[in-house]
DNA sequence: CCAAAAGTGTTAGAGATACACCCATGG
DNA sequence: CCATGGGTGTATCTCTAACACTTTTGG
């Protein structure tokens, strides 16, 4: 038992995983066995540990619950409505991550507890405040998606510039001009344009190109925007 | 005493609170009089209440501290690397805020501790690790100034074109053209003309402009930004 | 040869930038 | 009358948006 001369609240971090699964937008969710909430889905996440960093808390639920390592993650911020866990004050501090799908396995299911990835719009019944973060990183991800290059974080690492747009409209929710599109990444010079195609599709095979990670740094400090 | 199963960090707010004072940025500092870091500035804040979103403490403490009711007010983030208080885990919700000077008295010094606004190029030493979510804060401020009408908080209810400008240049760091600073900030419609000329100048008088809060709302539902 | 997607330029309009002088007022 | 800041318009350039057809490939 610990103890204290005041009340402290539990702290916890909750983590909203996107990734990029037959051309949709999805997030990773995990079905709570026990109560509260017991069958509802929720975002992955626990208890941070006393001596652990909050974002390293938060990489080592998502290790624990997919296998995966190396992923983008940022704070979304902290949610600690009174009440917002029925059993006791529970402030949680929210991440928002990226797994790449394409090169990454994600363990569907760990420690016995169900986990699924789900359309951002066709969610499930959701535990706790969870609808209520889940939104927050969605809008965050649109907002970042506009001014970093976060796709290439979600893509294949060789890629089309056709999937390149298909992800912008899937996740922006609307459609983009192939042309006007296709000039402004290509004006960047942060894509590298391989001598390869695609294989095995049944109509003229697409040119494939890379993210220049290299050359970002530099584009920046030049004060360059990676802007759609 | 409070026992709990497993260890709890403590959960504090801390807020960086901006203002403009005499044509400079400052923000509030609070001088600690007790251990660790007696003595040194800190960013006002403590610990949350068990009954008590995260927000309603940080306006809590703002008021406890300034008397300030209204201002603008949004969180940062939380900051929890262990080790950044000695004493024990803390976890603590950042927040900043805005307070207007020209709008409200705010009480220089409460509970007999020392409070002084410092500008943000001459900071004392401070406390905790407050000189990383200082300059989050400060980079969010920036921000979030160029994408959202958010000088009107700072500057007095019926303020001059060169003013705002003014406040543009203190904060951004670089100067702006005259002509199209103003056609910008006009195109939008949403400053009002006021029959009303500045006092007590020793040259020509500006005319004084307010902010068209109302219509902002609208502005914003048209898809229109207010960019500087 | 058909279906499917790849790839490619130009034009018009909007918005951004650069730039300099006269005006009004108080002292 | 002088010092101080207020106030104003135009020309150029860059970026964005709109728009349609030919090419390549596999089946």
């Amino acid at each position: 038992m610990y103890t204290y001369p005041y009340p402290h609240p539990a702290v916890t971090v909750d983590c909203v995983v996107f990734g990029l699964d037959e051309g949709e937008l999805k997030v990773l969710l995990i079905q709570r066995d026990l109560d509260p909430f017991a069958g509802k889905w929720a975002l992955p996440g626990g208890f941070i540990r006393m001596d652990e960093d909050l974002e390293v808390a938060a990489r080592r639920e998502l290790e624990e619950e997919t296998g995966v390592k190396k992923l983008y993650i940022e704070q979304l911020g902290a949610f600690g409505t009174p009440g917002r866990d029925p059993r006791e004050r529970v402030v949680t501090v929210a991440w928002w991550a990226v797994v790449n799908l394409y090169e990454h396995e994600v363990k569907a299911s760990t420690d016995a507890r169900n986990a699924a990835w789900f359309p951002v719009e066709e969610l499930p019944a959701l535990a706790f405040d969870h609808p209520v973060i889940l939104e927050a990183a969605l809008t965050r991800l649109r907002e970042t998606l506009r001014r970093e290059p976060l796709a290439f974080e979600f893509l294949p690492r060789k890629f089309t510039l056709t999937q390149l747009q298909r992800f912008y409209e899937t996740v922006l929710g609307r459609s983009l001009d192939k042309r006007n599109f296709r000039k402004k990444v290509l004006s960047y010079g942060l894509l590298e344009e391989l001598e390869e195609y695609e294989v095995d599709v049944a109509h003229r095979a697409a040119q494939l190109y890379t993210f220049r990670r290299g050359r970002y740094e530099a584009f920046r400090e030049e004060g360059n925007r990676f802007l759609v």
